[in-house]
DNA sequence: CTCCAAAATAAGAATCATTCGCATTTGCAT
DNA sequence: ATGCAAATGCGAATGATTCTTATTTTGGAG
């Protein structure tokens, strides 16, 4: 499962080299079904001892987000980018503003009205990012609370 | 048009006071038909010779979102938040990835979704952001230019 | 109108996430 | 096995935002 080269020929799709820190990064991504900071993937990587410097994951995720095989997105509240994989099926997360969980939602509501942006304003979409707040339901009874 | 008082009300209703930094900002973000950030906003009341500084913008706006007076916004791919009025419909932008245009669209695709994800997950939708890239109708036909 | 306490602002230091620079190491084609 | 380009480590630098403290302003009470 949680071989050193598991992802050696993604990374050659994209002229990359196949490196431990690379893998790692990207099977912590994977085994994480939710978006990580660069700090967070940092100490996971460091609790699987995988030596690593803060600067290189920042880095390999650059390069990742520019290859496509991972997204960054940036709560509005936040400070901190968040990232992950991008080769699964497109879908969106909701954030809990009380417990700060996020719950991802499979599907997308946005497809008919791309091609409505299309058709009305000649706007080509590329991509979207779609952040929903709320309270989820172990919350949902404190939304007074503050 | 451009008194000094415009926003006392609107101030009043969130127990803030009425100043003409506060005042000239508002005026500002109203002016704008666009989200701007804290240095925009900071240089075009510096054009409108209200003398202010820069931290005074940051305390300002975050008084205002506090208040729901004014909503913030970051793109997954930009370092600095964005700020705009929110007492004007809900509506959303497109983000030209050529030019860095932004277009404002009116309505929303989204508040179906918001009852489905109430229905199927108990999640009490609250806010969301959205935000669509893509090439503007001057720019898609570089779309291939970088 | 004057005075006062509370709220708001200026100025710049501090913070935090992220990026950069350069020396060293590693992956991989030959 | 060898060499070079690519990747990494480490710490310094950057840039947006927040905090600290002294000073000024606002809005209400008298």
């Amino acid at each position: 499962m949680s071989g050193k080269d598991t992802y050696k020929d993604l990374l050659k799709t994209g002229n990359l080299k196949s490196t431990k820190h690379r893998n790692a990064l990207l099977e912590t991504l994977e085994q994480s079904g939710l978006p990580l900071t660069a700090e967070e993937l940092f100490l996971r990587l460091k609790e699987k001892n995988v030596s690593i410097s803060l600067s290189t994951v920042y880095r390999i995720l650059e390069t990742l987000v520019d290859k496509g095989f991972v997204i960054r997105s940036q709560l509005a509240t936040g400070n901190k980018a968040l990232y992950e994989l991008s080769h699964k099926d497109h879908h969106h997360h909701l954030h809990c503003v009380r417990c700060r969980q996020i719950f991802p939602v499979d599907g997308c509501p946005l497809e008919d009205y791309e091609q409505l942006l299309a058709d009305r304003f000649g706007f080509t979409v590329t991509g979207h990012n779609l952040e929903v707040f709320g309270y989820c339901e172990k919350c949902k009874d404190h939304k007074q609370d503050g």
